[in-house]
DNA sequence: ATAAATGCAAAGGATTTGCACTAAG
DNA sequence: CTTAGTGCAAATCCTTTGCATTTAT
């Protein structure tokens, strides 16, 4: 199964909370909070630990696996898939994400390299309102 | 005084607190969390309250008088200066940002709009090393 | 006068941690 | 066997809130 060969190579160990988070991740479209992430996976894995899903998020994200995105409350978690890197646009009425495949770090990376800056990290996210939530409040 | 008049054009009264809490952000080159700037007004005004820091945060932030960006642990807020729209680029080593002039909005928002999205509000900050801190880790 | 702002203390919510136990390699 | 991973419960950290009091306008 191929997210069991997103472990191998990461030197991680299959363990069944790792594979419920993983498939949780794999299964959803938009992003999740890790208290959404959780309830997902005790419907897969009943008994898993709330910390353990924490801890597996920081571990996942050591190794690349997701991204994070910050957001009001909590951040939100995505798996990181093959197509590659994008962003998104947040509706603040539905909560619905449109991806975004521009990338501001394409142009700006040479420029901060010229200053000597390294980017290693960087965040972008949009938000508003869509189509449907922009008309309804009008 | 130049924050009397910021204030008083956003229809906030004027406060000690809210006083303290501009001057230490004016004074501040860089952002600070929530907690910093709190050290920071006690200095200036002792027995001002936590959390009248960050209500304070809330409504000058509502009023557009600041600027929040997300950061590991906590927010961090910045005096918004005349100079206009920006970003920055932080260093992980350091906490040094350098500040950004490009906006990726710009070149987004026409194409976002043809999809029916109306952004509100966004978030673009890069992170990485500076070169100081890039050559130290060599 | 009166509505906004503050202080205080308590609550809330997200995330982390210590420790003993379990299981993957 | 050995180390990483887990569960549990408690702790921590950031932030918010209710309420009585004070203060700017």
């Amino acid at each position: 199964m191929e997210i069991e060969e997103m472990l191998k190579q990461k030197d991680l160990k299959i363990t069944p909370q790792r594979m419920a988070i993983l498939t949780v991740l794999k299964n959803t479209r938009s992003f999740l909070s890790a208290q959404e992430l959780f309830q997902e996976v005790i419907k897969i894995l009943p008994g898993t630990n709330f910390s353990t899903v924490y801890r597996n998020l920081d571990v996942l994200l050591g190794k690349g696996l997701l991204c994070r995105v910050p957001s009001d409350t909590a951040d939100l978690y995505e798996l990181r898939r093959e197509e590659g890197h994008h962003h998104h646009a947040v509706c603040k009425g539905c909560g619905a994400s449109i991806p975004v495949d521009f990338c501001p770090m394409e142009s700006l990376a040479k420029e901060l390299g010229r200053k000597g800056f390294l980017p290693t990290e960087h965040c972008f996210e949009v938000y508003g309102l869509c189509e449907r939530c922009r008309d309804g409040k009008k």
